[in-house]
DNA sequence: AATAATTTGTTGCTTTTACAACAATATTAT
DNA sequence: ATAATATTGTTGTAAAAGCAACAAATTATT
């Protein structure tokens, strides 16, 4: 229980902690392969495509990034030709959505199966139903972070 | 098994979300009560708390933070006199190693203290056992990334 | 009707993070 | 012995994240 009064032993930090080699992993990954894009553009081009025709806030709040930082990367996804955006309305306000071009969904395909070899070597010696579990505890504990974290996006 | 076509459920991606929001739930409850130093500081004199003595570098490796980024912490802590650095040597090597004042003991027990309740109330929801399985699934999972990824710190 | 507040997206700036290069010293190789 | 390599820490700079303020348009309030 000694080790309960120390932050660096919390649910907290450990998440922290581990997320960072999650990132490492990813930019390493996207830099040695050259794929044109960065991370951040290909969850966001996956993110697009579970949700076809979203606002640009909408999908600032699923990847969880500020409005100009969403708007920045949907800048360069669109010099790219991987998106196209355009003014529509939700709920009478004029929102700019975006739908991914051809080329956007052949390259999202391509890199996803580019990058399924590297990191599915490496869960491996977790069992898939021990995976599914976790996910399933990161999500609950999100449920209940999202009540007291003030996200302002 | 579709979904497991998206990075986006992938169990990087998960820890990686979940991480934001612990972030964000850190930063907001530091600038909240003004404690004098960062969430940053506070996890660096909490490393330090339980690891006397140790050279930047292996500071660096614990709190995972590069080299400068590490440095720059140090010398705020050292500027509000919570730490105290002097020149040894680690094998046979000039090293600068750290030592935490009384302030900064004080200084840290104190906003343990604080945090505590912060803290606290949120995983009320998991059991402690649910907690404990969890963070040990986060270690597990850092032990098999560090094979996987460069961290050059 | 006029004013205030809200939503969406952008711009600009500050802080933080990432990374390469360097200095100083020690070890290893030739 | 000399050169090459490695370790530790610092400096400087480029990239990214965070945040406040703004514009434009809509809805709510008075």
């Amino acid at each position: 229980m000694i080790k309960e009064q120390h932050y660096i032993n919390t649910l907290y930090y450990q998440i922290e902690q581990t997320a960072k080699y999650c990132r490492y992993l990813g930019s390493q990954v996207f830099n040695k392969l050259n794929l044109g894009i960065n991370v951040e553009e290909f969850v966001t081009l996956d993110t697009l495509s579970l949700h076809g025709e979203i606002c640009q806030r909408d999908l600032a709040k699923l990847i969880l990034k500020d409005r100009p930082a969403t708007g920045r990367i949907l800048n360069s996804l669109e010099e790219k030709e991987l998106i196209e955006r355009f003014a529509d309305t939700k709920n009478n306000r004029l929102v700019r959505k975006i739908i991914m071009t051809n080329n956007g969904k052949k390259t999202l395909k391509q890199i996803t199966g580019i990058l399924k070899k590297y990191l599915e070597k490496i869960p491996h010696e977790f069992s898939q139903s021990k995976i599914e579990e976790i996910k399933n505890n990161m999500r609950e504990f999100r449920e209940i972070l999202e009540k007291e974290v003030e996200m302002n996006i």
